[in-house]
DNA sequence: TGAAATGTTGGGGCG
DNA sequence: ACGCCCCAACATTTC
């Protein structure tokens, strides 16, 4: 009887599975294993919010495991100690992992392959979460793509169209004493702030499956032009089931191109564009590989000497909590607070008010996305966070800058979005409702705070100081 | 996956 | 019928 210990962390799922279906394919003995150490994923501990995700992606995976005969076998700590000490007490021959990309997860991996080695452990790390590993994407001349078309040029040419692979099962699941209870690794938040998600979101992998399938059948064909409307739910919202891994871009594609074949050659949805927008997760995740400092430092050198505001806890507290005084950043603020979401487009205008309007670093941003989103994922939000703030690789121009009440003219014009999370201005006409500043009787009445800069006026400061960097980088002293 | 300023065009009202 | 003005709609430029 051999036995094998598969490690899960970002890919708490069955199906299409690459370590756990060769350690099944391998081993007649397999015992499902998690750790929890988020010490070694400093600086990026999971957040409030992607823990709360984790406890319930690990509860319904435990679940999954149940039903097969087996149990997920949960441990605390550091991961090398685990893994030894559980080896020894299975006589396991071999780990199996699918790989994660970030750089503290590279350089964990990396330690405890060798170490597990050097022991006379098979180890097998496997490509699970992307379509191509990072590695495997490069240009002509063998470097990393910096800019994302010719990325997506090159790597949708080349994407394996070989089919997901089917739920693991084993010989024999391992059920081993010692686990602990998923209680023990208080994960659920001690303020119960997080009353509204169970409502909205299904953790695991049986929900992300779901999800996709409402997403193929419902908002696949009107996709192109329905992602941007944030009142309406015209996205798939499968980024977190995504970061967990409970679903991968390979069962994703397949869903979808086969829901593109099934439906009449007249009317057949173009996958097309949602494929473009996993181009970009696999894009933050080549580059995070590729530059792993990036998520401490501007991508772009040139804006090292970029002056960011020091602004008070009190103000970052008003665009934390929604209380900046413009109407599609408040909204979309606590949307985020209240769901662990937000919509993409008002995370862009929310994230530019942030680092152009107000000026501030866009890692405070980012910082406080890693702690409020569900999604939390350290690839896309530092490409996301670079991109807005001009920093990035192929970033934005800095001179681009949202003008939130243009914004919600055109992607929320009867404000239906802007009522949902602002009811304090539900009864406001829609004229005013996306600049309530204009009457200030309203303000008065509603009691909505007036806002905490003039979007004119931070714009065209904005612009100044961009081109003082630019005047200073032309003309050193 | 910008916004605002500036430039151009063309239709309609009007004397 | 014509020129003129106005202005909306669209295009281009600039940041």
């Amino acid at each position: 009887m051999s036995c094998a210990i598969v490690w899960f962390r970002g890919d708490l799922r069955l199906a299409d599975n690459p370590a756990l279906s060769a350690a099944c394919a391998e081993h007649s003995q397999v015992l499902p294993l998690y750790i929890h150490s988020p010490q070694e994923a400093a600086p990026w501990r999971p957040g409030a919010a992607s823990r709360w995700w984790l406890h319930h992606s690990l509860a319904a995976l435990n679940e999954r495991f149940h039903a097969k005969g087996g149990s997920l076998h949960i441990r605390h700590g550091d991961a090398l100690s685990v893994l030894r000490q559980l080896a020894q007490a299975t006589r396991a021959e071999a780990v199996y992992w699918n790989r994660q990309y970030e750089p503290a997860a590279i350089a964990r991996d990396t330690r405890i392959k060798e170490a597990l080695r050097l022991e006379g452990i098979h180890v097998h790390s496997k490509p699970g979460n992307l379509w191509r590993e990072p590695w495997q994407v490069a240009t002509k001349v063998g470097e990393p793509y910096r800019v994302f078309t010719p990325f997506w040029r090159s790597l949708r040419t080349d994407l394996d169209g070989s089919p997901p692979l089917p739920v693991a099962q084993a010989a024999q699941w391992l059920r081993l004493d010692g686990g602990l209870p998923l209680s023990a690794l208080e994960l659920l938040p001690r303020i119960r702030w997080d009353t509204g998600f169970g409502q909205l979101w299904k953790p695991g992998e049986s929900g992300a499956n779901e999800l996709l399938e409402v997403f193929c059948d419902d908002a696949l064909s009107s996709y192109a032009k329905a992602r941007d409307l944030p009142a309406r739910h015209g996205t798939s919202r499968l980024s977190p089931h995504l970061h967990f891994g409970e679903i991968t871009p390979r069962q994703i594609r397949a869903a979808l191109l086969r829901h593109a074949d099934r439906r009449d050659s007249r009317n057949r949805p173009d996958p097309e564009p949602y494929l473009r927008e996993l181009g970009w997760r696999e894009f933050a995740h080549h580059l995070l590989y590729h530059f792993p400092t990036s998520t401490q430092e501007d991508f772009n050198p040139n804006f090292a000497g970029l002056r960011w505001a020091e602004i008070g806890e009190d103000q970052l507290a008003r665009w934390q909590s929604g209380r900046t005084g413009v109407p599609l950043v408040d909204a979309g603020m606590r949307e985020l607070w209240h769901t662990g979401w937000m919509h993409n487009r008002v995370r862009m205008v929310a994230a530019s008010f942030l680092t152009k309007n107000l000026r501030v670093h866009w890692q405070s941003g980012a910082r406080w996305f890693w702690d409020t989103l569900v999604d939390a994922d350290l690839a896309n939000n530092t490409l996301g966070w670079q991109w807005v703030a001009g920093t990035g690789a192929d970033a934005a121009p800095y001179f681009r800058i949202f003008n939130p009440v243009t914004q919600s003219q055109k992607f929320d014009p009867d404000g239906v979005y802007l009522r949902r999370w602002l009811p304090e201005l539900a009864d406001v006409p829609t004229r005013v409702l996306h600049e309530p500043w204009a009457d200030p009787a309203c303000l008065r009445r509603t009691g909505y705070p007036s806002p905490m800069v003039d979007l004119a006026a931070s714009r065209q400061a904005a612009l100044a100081a961009y081109s003082e960097l630019r005047r200073v980088r032309e003309v050193p002293d």
